[in-house]
DNA sequence: CGCGATTTGTGCACGCCTTCACAAGCGCCT
DNA sequence: AGGCGCTTGTGAAGGCGTGCACAAATCGCG
């Protein structure tokens, strides 16, 4: 995982809440749902009404079990010996995370990714609406990108009094980013989505993920390495020995 | 973690091996190496030389005792007392992540996010160089982007034949990717980086690795809403008390 | 109405990862 | 040369997540 904390130490109300809203969900469990929805999505646009757990898992990638220990965690939606109610189990996901209410999203920095981010289709369709880009640069201010007008940052303040912005992007280079997450903290953001190559300092209460695309190809290339070494050794089999494909997707 | 296997079942070689190149580095430890090293990079050119196992957790954010194990991983390449020298654990690391030798990475899907991808600085500045660009879209094609022209994507077995293309990267809409997928394994890719909302299926030799910048904000906006119902509960202290800042960052 | 087929929900064990705590080693200062 | 402070490397413990295997539950059919 490459987000930094999510408030593990401060448990905050400690047992028998009266509401808590929800059961304290596994993070990994967390991280999966959404992929389940889009799942989900997908098999109820091509008719199905109800879905085992075995399909579902199939069009998901994980394996069965574990999507039946991760849905079990919010609940029992399903019916034995029939599967999961797919409308239903959209809405309860949603719900869980927060997707039937939709969430203003701030854009800082409309360079090369952060133009690409500002059109990007996947966010609209999950309720995700970017209402507001900002850059630092001047000569940016004013341009219109995907139907937006690119304010300067120090407008974001101003900006935030108008709208309440929870969440905000950062698509800047790396030495400006700290001081953009300090000023988006200062407008009340409390979730950060930081695509800068760096480690972002903020308060406990505020949630950061970050996403590096060049360290996802360091990855692979470690992977690569590692083949590479594997069919150089003298008396390894080859790396293409067990060519089974999965059997996930329809 | 998102990507789906690693080739966990067919350990393949199974123990004592001559030189199996790398002592099975545990998967969590590869993740970070990468922001190790860019942590490394910032301190060197701020003209350090040595760094202790403290300064340069500080520095990637995580815990000093976490880097120390991961760093043991791969050798004993600290000094007792003084800490870690920073260029030679740079070129440790560098091997390891097999970044010592270029890669060439091919680009599928110049929409939105793929043209953003093409001009990514942060690609060349780690060994990668993106040396084809593909398409589907015949209006497309001949396009020069970022000083790479469009080719379609019938040609890249083609292209693969004249330069060895190990590793690929999706950026093609759900639908496509898995036949872009089918024709990278076809042309021996080998590392597919996937930003296609969808699930890939490919030879068990192939690592594929899933980003999806939707999900990203989905699993912040669960992190929301539970702040949200929290902040609501009638006894719940404020979700803002524990305002203490992380001593990260220099 | 009962029975079998099917599928969910979950107790349990295993393995990976994290974290603590400390011994071992190194350099510096006297 | 010896001692002292600092830092690494690691053994052990605990927690989290995964996957197996099975009991419980539901539907359909005879």
């Amino acid at each position: 995982m490459s987000q930094q904390r999510h408030g593990s130490t401060s448990g905050g109300s400690d047992r028998a809440n009266a509401v808590p809203a929800f059961p304290d969900l596994p993070e990994a469990t967390i991280a999966r749902l959404p992929e389940y929805l889009r799942a989900l999505h997908n098999l109820g646009e091509g008719g199905a009404d109800t879905i085992s757990s075995e399909g579902l898992a199939a069009a998901a990638g994980v394996n069965s079990a574990k999507l039946r220990k991760d849905l079990s965690h919010l609940g029992s939606y399903g019916t034995r010996g029939v599967g999961y109610d797919v409308a239903l189990l959209i809405e309860q996901i949603e719900y869980v995370l927060g997707l039937d209410q939709r969430r203003a999203v701030c854009l800082v920095g409309v360079g090369n990714l952060g133009h690409a981010l500002a059109g990007y289709d996947g966010f609209a369709s999950r309720g995700f609406k970017i209402v507001a880009l900002f850059d630092a640069d001047p000569t940016k201010v004013g341009e219109r990108i995907h139907g937006l007008i690119v304010h300067h940052i120090d407008e974001l303040p101003q900006v935030a009094t108008e709208e309440t912005i929870a969440i905000g992007v950062i698509a800047t280079p790396a030495g400006a980013a700290q001081a953009v997450a300090d000023e988006l903290v200062g407008a009340g953001v409390t979730s950060i989505l930081n695509f800068a190559p760096c480690v972002l300092s903020v308060p406990a209460n505020v949630d950061v993920r970050k996403v590096d695309l060049a360290i996802e190809l360091q990855i692979l290339s470690f992977h690569e390495h590692r083949k590479a070494s594997l069919t150089a050794l003298p008396g390894g089999r080859s790396a293409t020995g067990a060519g089974n494909q999965e059997a996930v997707g329809s």
